[in-house]
Parts: C-alpha cells; structure tokens; sequence
DNA sequence: TTGTAGGCGTTATCAT
DNA sequence: ATGATAACGCCTACAA
C-alpha cells in the first residue's frame, strides 16, 4: 500500500502540484481540457487518493463531527442520531459515532480524543461524571451540545424532553383508568431524566392530592429490579399501575411479570418511557411515553452547526415535550 | 476558541519546540526536573491541546480504524461493534462508526473518506451494491475485514456465520416437532445471508426427503410482508410453521398474527434467524438462531490488527456456527 | 540535556 | 491558464 501523493500526480501528468490541487477542487474556470485530461489520467493510473489529512491541517477544519453516544443500543439515540447524519449530510460534513457505555473514562477519552483529531463539533450524550471535563469545553468555547440530559451548573447547549410534564401526562392518565395504587420504576437517580422522572411522578401525584407511597418508587440497578419488584408485590399489596422508567426497565418488568404469572394490561398495567420498537406489536401493546427523537436531534444539529460556523455562542436549554401514546397495556383496570 | 500550538507552549515555557514534543511523547530520560515542570504550567496556562491531525501526518498512521455497519439497530452489529471496540481498546487503536443503511451510494462516501481521513482499517458489513470499489480495495491492499456477508470474487477476508446449517438446525428441530409444513419468509435475497438461508431451508428440506413448496418461501420487500403473509395463510391453508429470516421480518410475522388474531406457539410455530434481545422474555419466548456476534466481532478485529500491523496478508473466509435456542415459539405443534 | 532544520501532503497567495 | 513558495502543527534525525 505505497501512498501516492498530488506530487506525484503533477510529474506523472508533468504539471505542477497547484494545477492538481486546483483541479481536485473544482476550480478549473481556466483550466485547459487538456491538462484536465492529463490529471485525471494520472490520477487514474496511479491510484491516487487524496489525503484529507493534510487538507485539514492546512484548512484547519476537518469537516467532521463526532456524536458521543451513552447507549447506542437506546432507541432514543440511534432516531436522533440519524437526525443529525441527515443534517449535516446537507452541510457537506461528515458524523462519526463513539460509544461511552455510561462509563466516565472512554467518555473522556473519546471526547479529547476528538478534540485533538479536530473534529469541528460534538454531541454528546453526556454520562454527567466529568464535571471539570464539560467546564473545560465551555470555557473554550468548543461547539458541542448535550442531549437527553441536563447537567447543572454547565452553561452549554442541551436539548432534552420535559420529563416532569411526561409524568404528568402518565399519571393523569393512569388516575382516570381508575388506578389509585402507582409506582414507578427506573434505574439510579445517576442521571438527570431519571431524577426527573422520578420528581416528576411525585409531583403529579401530589398536584392531584393522590397519596405518595414511598414503597411504590424504587430507583435500583437494572440487575436488581425483578427481586424489587417481587418485593413490591409481596402477599397480594403492590400496586396496579407500573410506569417503567426506560425501555431496560421495561425489559426486567417484563421477566418479573413472566416469572410471576402477572398479566401485563390484567393484572398489571403499564406505561413505559421510552420509543420501544415493538410498542404497538407486542402483546398487548404498549403505553409509551413517546420522544420526538428526530426532531431533537435536528434541533442539536442546528445548534452546533450555528456554533461551528460562529454564527451565535448563545446557549440554551431547549425543551421538547413528550407524547402519551395510549395502548392496551395501560387501558384494562387491574384486578 | 483561539489554537494553542506547541510552538506557543515552547515560547512560554522559554524552551524549544523538540523539546516540547519529546515531553509530550513520553521521552524525558534526559529531561531535567525543571524543564518538565516548566512545560508543564505553560500547558495549563496555555489550555493546550495536541493536533493529532499534524501528527498523524507526520506519523502516517492515526491509530484509528473504521465501522461501516449497515444497519446499526441490528443487534448483531452492536454486538460484533462492542468486540472490535474491546479489542483496539487493548491496542491503543480508536474506533468510529458510520452507517451505510444499507444504502450504496452512503457505503461508498464512507468508505471513501474514511480512507482519505487516512484511517488505519476498516471493517465493514458491505451493502454488496459497490463491487468496483470492493475490488478496488482488494488490488490496493488497503486492511479491510468484511462480517456477515460474503461477496462473490472478492478476495478479502471475510467473517460470516454458516448460514446453511443453522437452517438444518432449525429445519430438523420443526420437523421433529412435528411439522409439515414448513415456510421462510425473508427480505429480497439482496446479499448474501439472505440468499443462503433460503438456499440452506431447501437443501434441508430435501436432504431429509420433505416436499419443498415454493408458496412457503418468500423474499419480499419488509413492507408487502404482512400481506404476503396474509395471503399465504389464506383460506386455512397455511404453514403451520414459519422461519423468520431476520429481526426486521420478525417484527412483520408478529403485526401480521396480532391483525389475524394468530397465536404464536399455538396456531404458528416461529423461528427468528437472529438474536432478539427479548426473545427468553417475549410471550412467549421466542426460539432463535443465535449467532456468536462478540466471537466474530473478535475475529474480525484480529485480522484487520494483523493486516495493519503487516503481520499477515493472507486472506480467508471464517465460518461461525450458530446455535439454535428452542424456546416456546416452536415447540407447541400448530393446530 | 536541549536546539536546529527539514519534511509529512495539502492549500493559498501571489506571480508569471 | 499555470507555477513557485510558504505555510499548517508536529516529529525526528542530528547537531550542539
């Protein structure tokens, strides 16, 4: 694999490495047919590729950006991401995906990794355990934007849902389906949506003077939830109505409920935040709390396309709202 | 966001750049105390950052090798992706994705820059729909793994699972089960696993001397297969067992027994050629084709190492077998 | 132990 | 219409 080079393009074609270069972007207004037919045979012949490294270091962009993924299995992610590829397909700028796992040292890795291949700007699904990292990026005014989760005392663009209103909308409904006995689901308080969703379930609770029942609110590790939530239903007292807080929640409901003989939608109703795939095939469909991932993610690439191209260093917090969709296994009342 | 180079820092700290760069890479035998601390607070003063781009050049590698996966939501690409990642983590070697989505002209663009980005490697789940540039990647020796499918006259190396025998697994387990009439229903026999799994559930058929009939064996596009379905099943006539090609047409079989009120593992049996992740807990559990997706991933990212690192230039075809998990979904004879 | 100088492959400026 | 030349930021002999 010997590396050819424009310079070896311009003596094959006995022409000088401007004209090549002037050539490979398009500007031939005054180029003679000729030459061009010498360059692109010699191009041909040679099998040259062009090095985008060297025109980065000279341009000092590289027309990149970079998303830095929390999750790419979540659904979530993966509809905004494919907002952001579309976005920016339009600008002429490549996206490349990493994945942090949750985990604080590939994020900060991947992200000054990043910075130092000179991507242009960064999304980032922020894992929220590098403080001083997201400080140093604000104080530099790197173009980056966070999604799906606020970070506090971080002054940075983020685009996230309003959880809280998503509670509400669950909990207003699961009250008219008749249910006096909820709970709620989810992994550790670690994140900002789940502090949220959390808060949120409460406070809908308590603007309704529905009674809060501590026992019915549990935030534990994915491999702890089904023994939780047989704790929960012990001797015939658990609750009627389950709002699971993600889709891995979900899934871990879903063993409980299989191990346990509970009828999801009879026994048990459920609303699930999260764009499950399967939502409406399952059996019985789901209630989900539906995010309008795609739109999000246009929203971040605009963002961080404004930011790349100085056009604004204003930064917000942008707040999109959720949907209910309401299916069968929120709508039959338990018994 | 004004650059800080290691001239700036080399200035600050009254020292020169060699210097600068020999401390950064690690080399300070020689180095005296007070020079290094020197460097140092200049670094922080400064904010500097390294330029991987002007060293990549420089070094003519970026340690940096490149996904193109076709579908990223497909569990076994995540799966083989989480592999490849573990492994160049271990190497010092970074990991990007893209996504072709299938789509040739995307696949091309990607594989395209991420050469001209100068990336050390590629490992790609080709759309099979650019065979000029395959080939060109082949004669150019440029270190490039292809999973899941297997292209035709190209000679690179390649990690697939064995197709064909996972459709006798699952061939041999319906029909001891009980079945006679046996269908697969895939997406159009586009690439290469697609084709096998049909060419694999005929020779099954045949080898133990079953009747193999072509109104059971369709490869449609994923929107016409509910009413292909539909139609199949028409009139009491149907399958009383059926091969789900891949996820995509498992989520297809399931809209069409929800809407026709048809009960898997009672009136259907159901095979899904790929890891579902909710298959031990879907309702009910689903029996699948499970391809060993982290093992090949490992695979694959071995011979690319070895490719880059110009150990090996021999190329090969790595064949994995899957393992079939019989669940309820197949083994409760249809009636 | 540290500095000098040249080069990696491009692009941009200014000539010609 | 095309070419010479100097950057871009870093690394690496080799020199001091």
């Amino acid at each position: 694999m010997k590396r050819v080079t424009m310079a070896d393009v311009a003596t094959a074609a006995g022409i000088s490495k401007s004209t090549v270069s002037q050539f490979l972007n398009g500007r031939f207004e005054y180029m003679g047919q000729e030459t061009k037919d010498r360059i692109k045979k010699a191009i041909d012949e040679l099998g040259y590729h062009p090095n985008y490294i060297a025109r980065s270091l000279k341009q000092k962009r590289t027309s990149l950006i970079g998303i830095i993924a929390a999750n790419i299995v979540h659904t979530v992610s993966t509809e905004m991401s494919r907002a952001i590829e579309d976005y920016f397909q339009e600008k002429d700028i490549q996206v490349i995906f990493c994945n942090s796992y949750e985990d604080e040292n590939k994020e900060k890795k991947y992200i000054e990794s990043m910075r130092a291949r000179q991507v242009d700007g960064l999304v980032i699904f922020p894992t929220g355990k590098n403080p001083e990292l997201y400080k140093k990026l604000e104080s530099e005014k790197y173009p980056v934007v966070f999604v799906d989760r606020k970070l506090d005392g971080i002054d940075v663009n983020t685009v996230v849902v309003d959880n809280r209103d998503a509670m509400d909308q669950a909990v207003g409904h699961l009250l008219k389906e008749g249910h006096e006995k909820l709970a709620i689901l989810t992994p550790p308080p670690t994140i900002f949506p789940r502090r949220e969703r959390v808060a949120g379930f409460i406070e809908a609770l308590e603007k309704r003077g529905e009674p809060v029942n501590e026992h019915f609110m549990r935030s534990v590790e994915i491999s702890e939830m089904v023994s939780v939530l047989e704790e929960m239903f012990a001797n015939g007292k658990g609750p009627t109505a389950l709002i699971a807080g993600n889709d891995l929640t979900y899934f871990e409901v879903m063993k409980f409920a299989r191990k346990n003989e509970i009828r999801i939608g009879r026994n048990l109703a459920l609303v699930v935040f999260d764009n499950i795939e399967m939502a409406a095939i399952s059996e019985p469909a789901l209630t989900v709390i539906d995010q309008p991932a795609y739109e999000m993610g246009m929203k971040a690439a605009d963002l961080l396309f404004e930011q790349i191209s100085g056009k604004s260093d204003k930064t917000g917090l942008f707040v999109f709202q959720t949907e209910l969709k309401i299916r069968e296994s929120s709508t039959t009342i338990g018994g």
